[in-house]
DNA sequence: TTGCAAATGATTATCATTATCATTATCATT
DNA sequence: AATGATAATGATAATGATAATCATTTGCAA
């Protein structure tokens, strides 16, 4: 089953909820789904149903497992990526959602510079610029 | 009364509740407090109960007024600060919970010319490193 | 001071997310 | 392939943060 070795190697069964849900999120053209969005493209698409509270147990699991990536932006839910390792920062615009995903290595460099000098442990960093593309 | 004049210019009236909320953010220890906390530090002091509805309302009016800044943490509830004009972007201790406020240039400019680079009108950004800071 | 629009506070509603729990499915072992 | 222990599912209720409602009160201009 497609996905069923991560999910395997995250410690857990491979179900049918746990390998679509993940095949959706490798597939997803946006890249960044919500809960929601999750939940109501599985209910389109068809393959039998499957409830929201699962869609958010198994979204909770993957992040744990570090197998995809939660994001809070602004606009009250959490949105997913998968974890293709490469870490990347966001260009957010406020008129249509869309979303960029770029990698800058001064800012990431600043950044640990920064923290050293703070004793400061980095675990994780979150760097989300908003705005608005131009046409 | 203290505050009175940035209440009146927000264009809102001058009561009790908005003058006492917006002392209390403008001599926060923390410089970050949540509604909640807002709302039990009113409770402990002395002058009359002022309504947690009241507590969030007026903090969306001081933010939409510019007054205050509102940020989302990791951990549910956002927490507002004082708006001196000077931006700057924190360092968040995931085992204290402890706020350190910074600033950097270079990471500013850097993030301009992203922004620039990709077509995109920067409004806002937000930066957030997490860890933990040496003892 | 008086009147009226705006503000308050108690309460209810909403929205995203999590917990509960009976039923069902997975998978290692037979 | 059948079994059985255990984990996963799904319907639903619960939670927690925040927003809306609405009758009462207050600020402030006339």
């Amino acid at each position: 089953m497609m996905g069923s070795d991560e999910i395997k190697q995250a410690g857990l069964k491979v179900t049918l909820p746990r390998a679509r849900i993940l095949q959706m999120l490798e597939s997803a053209k946006n890249h960044h789904m919500s809960a929601e969005d999750v939940y109501r493209e599985l209910l389109d698409s068809e393959g039998g149903n499957i409830g929201l509270a699962t869609v958010y147990r198994v979204l909770t699991q993957f992040e744990a497992a570090g197998l995809i990536i939660r994001h809070n932006f602004e606009g009250g839910q959490s949105v997913y990526e998968i974890d293709n390792g490469e870490h990347h920062d966001h260009m957010v615009c406020l008129k249509t959602g869309k979303i960029v995903e770029f990698h800058d290595e001064i800012i990431e460099q600043r950044q640990r510079e920064l923290a050293e000098r703070h004793g400061f442990v980095l675990a994780d960093h979150s760097l989300i610029l908003y705005g608005e593309f131009k046409a």
